[in-house]
DNA sequence: TTGTACGCGTTATCAG
DNA sequence: CTGATAACGCGTACAA
């Protein structure tokens, strides 16, 4: 690595000299100035992160801990954080706790667990001296990842934080929810099942909310009998289907993609047809709804916005100081939209 | 942060004591030695990993370098990574170039951009003072990241160094192009289509030798009236299937996945269909496979492999201090595997 | 323009 | 057995 100490000596001048150059100092001749800066040039040299973080107490880096990287939403949201930052002048870092490849979905349940892996995670940024951090979930939930008295500035995404301290920017799941239900019911359907998650999560519960206030603002009654709980995967689809369809549904809402899959593998094994036979819809607009076969109609998370929003959020707080006054936005909610494709028929 | 100091004094004793303790040398009273690990265990403090690193050179720590983590490809290689270095007691750390998001495809064309992008990236590593750096690409090509006086070991993933100094594992796109081609003619099919990438691409240049290799070894004349090359994308798919079935070809071979997507999308506009119509196969397995309809017959990359045997590479490096003369292994290639699904037909 | 103390948390060394 | 202190690395700030 070069360091100042080897331009300056290339340059038989001193450090300082070097250092007030790079710094935009003015007190230098213009002949050392040029030269100096031709050999900085040749040599490639760039500063040492940490070490002027150590004096000037700031490091212009910002951590990034993912829940796991492979999960369709993270790289998203990771992405839009970069980008954002970038703008600001702010460089990132990541880790990656894997918890998805560690434990398969479990890892919410055991706490001591978690903050095993959560813990040295942390202690490698504060490590490196980030100025903060942002936290990248899975998915939605009540998250207690810093205690209070966590000393630099940190945002949640995805996940609740409950605190004043760590503003989160969460995805409007309710009025998701709401809005593809009310766009089914403007197609014409009236017997809507739904396929969802486990009863507790905060995705499903959010969801399934706004499917009630919309059936509820066109004065249809809400039947719990058309709605299946899962695992938010293809099995789950594929049975819902199966239960859903004996109930003589007309179209399916599928609480994710990937459940949808299911649905149609079901709709396939017995001949029917979307949305000939029934209609179907996801949540999420992975990558695959536009490969399913009618593409499908969802609902499309606000990723992009999510992380631009959150290294907002933080840059603010880093470079304004703000006082715990102006965190009112202590929690702010992003819409998600519906992406109009072929799986809903029109009734009547 | 909850530093040795802060340790010492709750217990009365001094840092020596305290890190003496941790580093388990033996010459601590056994009273002393309980308490302070007590109080270790109640603040949770963990070593400054930087401060260690200052004194001990050893930082345990692995840097990674993604070109971008939302290609497909590249989550699965450093989930891997890191998964096999959690094994060996290496942390790991990752900075994301963001090329692909940055200029779409073209970051192999500008040496100068590229470089203004890698160098920080490199020098954040280095000035967190990881032991070794892994080096992740969005796709094969040939790499120049470091230069020969690069102080620390790189193991590059996926692309070509051409040195000895850094080792690189690669997929053997040839052996795939070649398994492939090989079980379409034991299926039967003697005129087959090839949709792929641009001309000097790697990925394309081998997949394509390795078909060649297939018919030769049948005594089949290769035919360039039956390769298209394109774009890797989906619009390339389209344009190849009407040209190949022109053709009267019974088999095309995408190069991708997402080729093959273009070409569904042909068949369903023209209301023919895979396999009954004509076979359909891809390349990559991604997850858009098992969700087409029939389902993609595809080549599979050993990308978990890829990360792993990088890491393990890597390590060897750093604990064994291995001299050049170690290094015969400076390029591994990864065999690939064919996954069979429904989108060929056996011809009579 | 230069010399040099200082910032950080840990470990190594040596004295008591 | 325990503790004081130097050293590690590199850049910045301030006095000379």
């Amino acid at each position: 690595m070069v360091t100042l100490k080897e331009i300056a000596k290339r340059c038989d001048v001193s450090v300082s000299t070097v250092s007030n150059i790079l710094n935009g100092i003015p007190k230098v001749s213009e002949d050392t100035r040029q030269k100096v800066l031709q050999v900085i040039k040749e040599t490639g040299y760039q500063p040492n992160y940490i070490a002027q973080g150590l004096r000037k107490k700031k490091t212009k880096l910002i951590g990034i801990i993912a829940e796991d990287i492979s999960l369709f939403s993270t790289p998203i949201i990771i992405e839009n954080i970069m980008s954002y930052c970038e703008t600001k002048n702010y460089r990132t870092i990541m880790v990656n706790l894997r918890l998805y490849a560690r434990w398969n979905e479990q890892w919410y349940q055991d706490e001591e667990e978690y903050y095993s892996v959560l813990n040295p995670a942390v202690q490698e940024l504060l490590s490196i001296k980030v100025d903060g951090i942002i936290y990248v979930p899975g998915h939605a939930r009540n998250m207690r990842c810093f205690d209070e008295n966590f000393k630099i500035p940190a945002v949640m995404t995805y996940g609740y934080t409950h605190s004043p301290d760590f503003p989160s920017v969460v995805i409007d799941d309710e009025k998701g929810g709401y809005d593809m239900t009310e766009y089914l019911l403007e197609m014409g359907h009236r017997r809507i099942g739904v396929i969802g998650g486990r009863k507790d999560n905060i995705h499903m519960d959010k969801r399934l909310l706004g499917y009630q206030r919309a059936l509820f603002d066109r004065r249809i009654f809400y039947n719990p009998d058309l709605v299946c709980y899962g695992n938010w995967n293809r099995e789950s689809g594929y049975e819902g289907a199966e239960t859903l369809i004996k109930r003589n549904v007309t179209a399916i809402f599928c609480f994710s993609d990937i459940i949808a899959g299911g649905v149609y593998d079901y709709l396939e094994e017995k001949g029917l047809e979307a949305p000939e036979d029934i209609s179907v819809v996801g949540f999420d607009d992975q990558v695959i709804a536009e490969y399913f076969r009618p593409s499908l109609t969802t609902v499309a998370l606000p990723l992009e916005e999510i992380g631009k929003k959150a290294a907002e959020l933080l840059i603010r707080l880093l470079d304004e100081e703000v006082g715990q006054t102006e965190q009112q936005m202590s929690q702010i909610e992003l819409p998600c939209s519906v992406v109009l494709r072929k799986s809903v028929k029109r009734l009547l």
